[in-house]
DNA sequence: GCCTTTCTTCATCATTCGGTGGTGTTTTGA
DNA sequence: TCAAAACACCACCGAATGATGAAGAAAGGC
């Protein structure tokens, strides 16, 4: 599956941090797809053309391999910072936009594992949630004063996990297919709104 | 967990029905909490006080168990059915007050076993998607006509999932805790706008 | 009473899982 | 050149899993 490179050699040997990226990719792969306790150790292996041991060589564990899985893609803070860069009055649609345009250039993984089924009962979703709040919430209360500023930033998380959730996760039409500048049109401005409206 | 029910007699015997709608809770719940494959047929029999090889009596395979407990709660089609019985400008919050506090009484299982990783790659998500579809979507773009009526209701229901998943999967604040009244009051009319509003 | 059906338990199988230890091979660097 | 480190493979362990089959105990019909 995230084989058919040529492994630096058509052999074998060589790198180390490569099995090591070949293992996370795939883990990334099947944790998102399988949820966690629905993913083999062996299975990431197999599809990393690797042997099993090699994973605990590098992660220890099974729950090591997940949590460095976790790992945000290196492309998502940097896209995150972005939306603070502009105005407050067009926060909506860069919210939006940048959300999408990120998650369909990755394989919009981080997401899909993070709604899933995590190790103890529902770590992940407490990642998910600290995530969110770590990287947006704060932020974005931050710049509005309003007194109901918590609840209008909730309102905006709740809407743009949604869409996450509908394009990515369920991909429920036609959110799933949508372009991302209709859906940039149809989403950004009620995200305003629920920022910067009248108390709705 | 589910145990300390009379089970009809002290000691033990009876029933049949009831044992299986005792194993049928353990497993919504179950399956709730953990996911498809983190949940044992076992750690279900154990939790419903019941022999393992009952669940295998009742339901044949642990596959047959998780569909009998994905049956949709019997008290949703009813509450559904109640939000189109008004008018369409009051939709939006016909909406979001039925989806609250339906799934505020009930263990709002139903959502949670949906969004998360179901047997074989993500079946589950196929079955959340064609329940929206086809207890919600369709009937509400039914309702509206204007050509971009996929879209609208397409938006609707990105908002309206989000919403759950934030309040009862990811228990996201301040949705997770906020009253049923203010998130009607905040979200029912973005999503009236969502549907009625001037394209966005 | 008895015999059938329904419900329940127990013992067990084959498989698979997470994880470990040992050993071999390549690479590094002094 | 050579030893230590890093990387890789293999065999294997104990535990847990999904599932089966046989047999026992209550309920119901006759």
């Amino acid at each position: 599956m995230t084989d058919d490179l040529p492994a630096t050699r058509p052999g074998r040997w060589r790198s180390g941090a490569q099995s090591r990226q070949r293992v996370l990719d795939a883990a990334r792969t099947l944790f998102a797809a399988r949820g966690y306790s629905g993913t083999t150790v062996r299975a990431v292996a197999a599809n990393a053309g690797v042997d099993p041991a090699m994973v605990y060589y590098f992660f220890g564990t099974k729950q090591g391999l997940f949590s460095a899985a976790l790992e945000m893609s290196p492309q998502v803070a940097p896209a995150l910072h972005a939306v603070f860069a502009g105005s407050l009055d067009s926060m909506g649609v860069r919210i939006i936009r940048t959300l999408l345009e990120a998650m369909d250039a990755s394989d919009h993984v981080p997401l899909a594992i993070l709604t899933r089924t995590a190790p103890h009962h529902d770590e992940s979703e407490v990642l998910l949630r600290e995530f969110i709040d770590r990287e947006l919430t704060d932020r974005l209360m931050a710049m509005l004063d309003a007194p109901d500023a918590a609840m209008r930033v909730g309102t905006v998380n709740a809407f743009i996990l949604g869409v996450a959730v509908a394009r990515y996760v369920v991909r429920m039409e036609p959110v799933a297919s949508a372009s991302v500048d209709e859906l940039v049109a149809r989403i950004g401005p009620t995200l305003q709104q629920c920022l910067t409206g009248p108390t709705a």
